[in-house]
DNA sequence: AAGAGATACATTGACAGGCGAGGTATATAC
DNA sequence: GTATATACCTCGCCTGTCAATGTATCTCTT
């Protein structure tokens, strides 16, 4: 089953700062790497990536540098703050309280009518 | 830690719906009810709730019915349909494949960089 | 009797994130 | 020469959330 990029939003800042955290990137590269984590199943839209990515600049979690290819296409590589660790921290721990929130909310439905 | 509720976007209905699946059930109530079960630290929206309702409604999920109220508000009560029940095992299992992979893709910055 | 607070429903307009569609440019393979 | 892959970017639309506002009823306190 594929992924509902519904369920997806609001994570998407937080699922690049994961993958930042292990070193710099770029945004293609980033995507790709996502793309095979998840085994095809979710990959970001390139407008949704290129905003996320300005998104996380203008807040000051990433910084951005160009490099030095000398081939092929120029390449944007972002490097990950203090503060962007700092925010993945949160954002993950934010993520953790939704998902027990709402896995306990869905298996209500289970309980079914008793009658 | 409260939920933000940027992640709880796209589960609203299934929440509803799970509700329903107990039996039928108004609005406030649904309400009050997922605000309890999570101890506080979520409740929908009037706005949302409601505009969560119709949406529900006007894709057959649900039915409505005044309640016969002889004191107190009016109360509009729901019933999940067929529809509703099929509807709710539906995104019960893509909010579960969206967790997975949201649950590996956030682990992957706890890998570091290995230099 | 007046006022506050809880119950209960509903709508409007604004906002934010996601994304389809379009664009630019380079390199390789056929 | 043209198709495919890499790599970046932006505009405008869509959708779900929500603050603000409105309606009406009931209960409790003063």
């Amino acid at each position: 089953m594929s992924v509902a990029s519904e369920l997806i939003r609001g994570n998407t800042e937080t699922i690049i700062l994961a993958q930042l955290m292990k070193g710099d990137g770029y945004g293609y590269m980033v995507n790709k790497a996502i793309f095979n984590l998840t085994g095809g199943k979710f990959e970001l839209k390139e407008a949704t990536l290129y905003t996320a990515f300005r998104r996380l600049e203008d807040a000051g979690c990433i910084v951005s540098y160009w490099g030095d290819e000398t081939t092929g296409a120029r390449r944007r590589y972002y490097s990950i703050t203090d503060l962007g660790r700092e925010s993945y921290r949160l954002r993950k721990k934010e993520w953790e309280t939704a998902e027990a929130v709402i896995d306990k909310l869905l298996a209500e439905g289970e309980k079914g009518v008793s009658k």
